[in-house]
DNA sequence: CCATATTAATCATTCGATTAATTTAGTCAA
DNA sequence: TTGACTAAATTAATCGAATGATTAATATGG
């Protein structure tokens, strides 16, 4: 078990510093994001931030270790799923395929709940300013959170294609089939005028998902080989 | 004729002002550039940005400006080609999705060659930058360029499936298609990383374009419709 | 009682903007 | 061609505001 202990004074400032740097932090970036504007969010002391987290550059540190152990803790049961089906995979490529399409699907639902929240419209903009500049807190995303996700997604590419998953071919289309749905949230000032879309909510998640099983489906309905 | 005046003091450091603004920015967000950095790599006095621009926001979106006139130069050409096309295109089904997926691998070809130019680095990470906090320049982007190129490829993908240009399916195919693409130069970190590629060279290009090919023809090889 | 935590105040920098003085370049009269 | 006049352009210097960091004093709680 891990301690139940009631969270020590120290602990509750670190955990507000951390929430409200998340939001501030996202909302401006690092450099516009001021400490005194993160220790008035917080409501507490701005000398908290060096006393606990030794500056900002600790404090962003810290959010993205936050950052981190949430997205892990979310994926972990579809991740546990998604490895269990390829243990006991069918050997029929249609049923193979059609696993791994559902699978992708469930991946789907996963990263869409987890974007779509609005919680964690903070988490979103600051993974991807940290895609443009990888700062050091670059380093503990991918290998955590962006390398596991695309070596799950190409062992499913993989497998419904019948591609060799380290092949440089699977690893253009998975990172293709994530880059279909990551558009609608990376290039959000763009999708959302050219859609006359609100910000992503259930129905527009749906239909993105909608269109997604189609492409999916007609993509791996026949071989991958060259024409 | 435009006027082939030689270019005043004022118009050069203009320039110089602008073209270093475009790298600072670019390397750094608007809000870590610090004016004195700029007027330094434009080898220039700090005071004339104000002087020229009227500020630092002035000179940001005079860069944005700058932009937007370049761009729309590059893809000039395969507009017109690919309206002209649109206007004497074929009846035949099969030839009509020929004809628009080698107009979709002709902007392909544009847009990489643009975004590959290593002395076009500055411009792909200020528009990043904007898609994520979209200010007052973003609506010059958008206006001038992302709507132009979102609805050349509309067309071309209702000319494909067959699709209404309009619908939100056709849409939504549309952001799919360029998100498959866009990803690459988008979330470069993750990508070069993951590909165990160096910076975008050609053949890294042409890799990108051999698949975009292949999904091109698998998706609209059959119908669009549900299952 | 004492380690942990918090507070208010202050430090040295850096920022964008502005000013006043100076230089440059173009125009026109002689 | 010359030389004065002028508007445009450039320069060095400085302004006030805001930043991140640090300190010494104080408060809290086990």
């Amino acid at each position: 078990m891990t301690e139940p202990k009631p969270p020590s004074r120290g602990d509750q400032t670190r955990e507000a510093l951390l929430l409200a740097a998340l939001d501030v932090f996202g909302r401006s970036g690092f450099d516009a994001a001021s400490t005194r504007a993160i220790a008035r969010a917080a409501g507490v002391n701005q000398a908290l931030i060096g006393y606990h987290f030794g500056g900002k550059q600790g404090l962003y540190q810290g959010v993205f270790e936050h950052i981190v152990s949430q997205m892990q803790l979310r994926m972990a049961p579809v991740a546990g799923e998604v490895l269990r089906c390829l243990d006991t995979a069918p050997d029929n490529p249609a049923e193979r395929r059609d696993l791994a399409m559902r699978l992708m699907l469930d991946i789907f639902d996963v990263y869409t709940n987890m974007i779509g929240d609005p919680s964690s419209a903070g988490w979103v903009r600051l993974i991807l300013r940290e895609q443009q500049d990888p700062t050091q807190a670059f380093q503990l995303l991918y290998d955590n959170i962006f390398s596991r996700l695309l070596a799950l997604l190409a062992r499913l590419v993989a497998m419904a294609s019948g591609l060799e998953q380290t092949s440089e071919t699977c690893r253009i289309r998975t990172l293709m089939i994530l880059g279909q749905i990551l558009i609608f949230f990376i290039a959000r000032g763009t999708t959302t005028r050219y859609m006359d879309w609100g910000p992503p909510g259930p129905e527009t998640i749906a239909a993105i998902k909608r269109q997604f099983h189609l492409v999916l489906a007609s993509q791996f309905s026949q071989g991958v080989a060259a024409p």
